[in-house]
RNA sequence: UGGCCUAUGGUGUAACUGGUAACACGUCUGUUUUUGGUGCAGAAGAGUCUAGGUUCGAAACCUAGUGGGCCAACCA
């Protein structure tokens, strides 16, 4: 079959060097995490790609963790990042660390100071931070950038053997300081960290920074296609120029793929923060529960809220790749998730916010077995049981004493169905003395049991609810979470704290009545609790103590009051409006209809308030279909004596240019 | 002496590499439905940041401008 999905710009350059000689045998990707924090939505977007890509060639991934910083690292995120990527379905090649390379790295390093190519500087950070000058503006160069080979040689031992403090002395590269891209001002390879490193224990008190390390280890992995996010682009001159200066100096036999780095704009998703800088801070300052809080964006947070390695799959395939920044939509992902658990989730009934529905003609002592699909969806659904009897709970939403226009409901004095049982007519409520409502009292049609078969039974009514059965039902702690910030993009501006826009309201916990059948459930189980959202249980659920968390709620869509659209109404429905249409068709009409059009928009354009045709003007005016009509309107205007600016002159004459005559006519007329 | 990246409906991504815009989400309509879900059918919504240029023809190529992003950690 041919590939049918469009290919992003990455698969096009793969595609493009496989076909200029590179053999697809030799195509080898990377999935490097600093192991510093847990992954989260953002590197699943990387996850896809290179991954998506070694499936497409049948290539595989390396996942390399990059370890070249002891002070931040940790082998708790490396186990926990493991996890993620398997249960995410991925399975990798080799596990590499860029501590592996650090040997090799060494060498080199030493290859280039001999060749001149870097040199160790004394000078503390300040210092060099200042002389690299400014975006605008050429740095200058060390006064020990033309120190002997020999000295910095002996200086580059002395660092390594850990006999000069953190900060005294680095290691730099170089290059040009006058260089527009500050990257390649001499840039500092190697410094001085006094800590043990998780892997290579006491060996180094020297570590490589990113740049020395991460596009080595690519070539001495041989990753033919290294690819990166969008902030990393500037670094590409320098991966290349360390993999051509290690190339021309140094004995490479055998590394034969020269790896390229290429960058994606990296995923941002509305409401959601994505910096484990500031990940770190919501665990730390308990805003959030830990790493795999159900609010949180990770990969752990996610599972436990109950989204499925397939819906992130299908969100990020969704999400494209291209290199423009963007921002998406959390409904997108959303959308994913009840798509997936749509098809596979059982349905159960869960009442959250319970109040008493007493059926005042069924016997007080009878009880019998219903029958409740388990999925609609799937081919041949499954039933389980449902005890029914007198005493039942119900939603209190689900009942309103006094129903809104279009309220489908409960109320009193109409029907609705109990979902997979009887029709009920409500009569009356019980109060208590301070007048809250204690039940909603009803009658039950005892015909019209659902799958009976009986006439009544296929009565339509206006809607079905869900409920429980009070003596069998068990009660369980339902959390139900909302966006864990109020802002769309809650850091987007450095001056204000991103901690100012998190919802205090985001979880929200409920004592709830669930169906019996529940208590079974097991950690991970997904479920639809009928028409409220879907749901799966948490890590912490037990038999005795059932928890679940909402994962999203079911498609909402807006209640529609019958509407009292009267004539009245519509003939007050926004000339503005109305315009725009007319203007649309205009062209498309013979020229008798035109005509018509015409005189229609000149009677509407009167009506207009002032104020709202010159906004119509302006954005309508680009619009070929709408010039004419605007043109139009402006002679309302000038009919009710109002001139135009120079600038809206000017414009308009310049729209005339490729109009017709008669709005030509018109137009100058006016102007 | 600034460099680099980028600009297509509300959002995201396409457009067979030059033949006047498609797909998904979202929105809206209708319909089915024992979930105000799902399914099905349909609609609205951009003329591709601006101005020049090349071309018979530009969203695409060129130039300039404008807007957005990244770069001045001994972080990655």
């Amino acid at each position: 079959m041919l590939e049918t999905k469009p290919q992003n710009f990455i698969e096009q350059i793969v595609e493009t060097d496989l076909s200029s000689g590179l053999p697809s045998s030799a195509l080898r990707f990377r999935f490097p995490p600093e192991p510093n924090g847990f992954l989260h939505i953002g590197h699943t977007k990387a996850l896809g790609i290179n991954f998506g890509l070694a499936d497409k060639y049948s290539a595989p991934v390396n996942l390399r963790f990059d370890d070249t910083n002891p002070s931040k690292e940790d082998q708790r995120f490396v186990d926990a990042i493991k996890k993620d990527i398997k249960w995410m379905g991925y399975s990798w090649s080799k596990e590499t660390y860029s501590s592996d390379c650090f040997d090799q790295l060494y060498l080199w390093a030493l290859k280039l100071i001999k060749h001149q190519h870097a040199y160790v500087d004394s000078q503390n950070s300040n210092a060099i931070a200042t002389q690299k000058g400014t975006p605008t503006s050429a740095g200058t160069n060390s006064p020990y950038r033309n120190r002997p080979i020999e000295e910095s040689l002996a200086l580059f031992e002395s660092m390594k053997n850990g006999e000069t403090k953190e900060g005294e002395l680095v290691l730099r590269a170089k290059i040009d300081m006058s260089h527009p891209n500050m990257l390649m001002r001499d840039p500092i390879i190697y410094r001085v960290i006094n800590k043990s490193h998780q892997r290579t224990q006491n060996k180094w008190r020297i570590y490589p920074m990113y740049d020395w390390a991460h596009g080595q280890c690519d070539y001495i992995e041989q990753v033919s296609h290294s690819l990166c996010s969008l902030e990393f682009r500037p670094h590409r001159d320098l991966y290349d120029w360390f993999l051509s200066t290690i190339k021309s100096q140094c004995d490479v036999a055998g590394l034969r793929i020269v790896p390229k780095q290429r960058e994606f704009a990296r995923l941002n998703l509305s409401y959601t923060i994505m910096s484990k800088r500031k990940l770190f801070s919501l665990v730390e300052q308990n805003y959030v529960s830990g790493w795999d809080d159900p609010r949180m964006p990770t990969i752990s947070g996610l599972r436990r809220r109950g989204y499925t390695p397939n819906s992130i799959k299908n969100f990020i395939s969704k999400v494209g790749v291209a290199k423009r920044d963007n921002i998406i939509d959390v409904s997108l992902l959303e959308f994913c998730a009840r798509e997936d658990l749509n098809k596979s989730s059982t349905r159960a009934m869960a009442v959250l916010n319970p109040v008493l529905l007493k059926i005042v003609n069924y016997p007080k002592n009878k009880e019998e077995e219903l029958f409740f699909v388990d999925n609609p969806e799937s081919e041949e659904p499954n039933t389980r049981p449902l005890t029914f009897n007198s005493e039942l709970y119900i939603e209190k939403e689900d009942f309103s004493a006094d129903p809104p226009l279009g309220f489908k409901r409960l109320s009193i004095g109409s029907e609705v169905r109990l979902k997979s049982g009887y029709i009920v007519k409500a009569t009356h409520v019980e109060l208590d003395s301070s007048g809250n409502l204690t039940a909603i009292c009803c009658e039950y049609d005892p015909k019209s049991l659902s799958g009976s078969g009986s006439l009544e039974s296929q009565r339509k009514v206006n809607t079905t609810i869900h409920w429980v059965c009070k003596k069998t039902a068990l009660s369980a702690e339902v959390r139900e979470y909302e966006r864990l910030f109020t802002s769309p993009s809650p850091d987007s501006d450095p001056n204000i704290p991103f901690e100012t826009y998190i919802n205090k309201n985001s979880l929200q916990i409920r004592k709830a009545f669930v169906e019996p059948f529940l208590s079974s459930s097991k950690p991970a189980d997904k479920f639809q609790f009928q028409r409220l959202g879907y749901f799966n249980t948490d890590d912490n659920s037990s038999a005795s103590q059932l928890i679940f968390n909402k994962t999203v709620s079911l498609r909402e869509q807006k209640i529609k009051k019958p509407r009292p659209q009267t004539a009245k109404e519509m003939r007050e429905l926004k000339p503005i409006e109305a315009i725009k249409k007319l203007g649309k068709k205009y062209a498309k009409l013979s020229s008798d209809k035109q005509s018509v059009v015409k005189q229609q928009v000149l009677s509407l354009s009167q009506k207009i308030a002032l104020n709202d045709l010159a906004p119509l003007f302006s954005t309508a005016i680009k619009k070929r279909g709408t010039r004419a009509v605007v043109l139009i309107s402006l002679s309302a205007l000038k009919s009710r004596g109002v001139s135009l600016s120079d600038d809206a002159r000017d414009f308009v004459s310049k729209a005339l240019v490729d109009q017709e005559q008669w709005i030509k006519d018109l137009s100058n007329n006016l102007l």
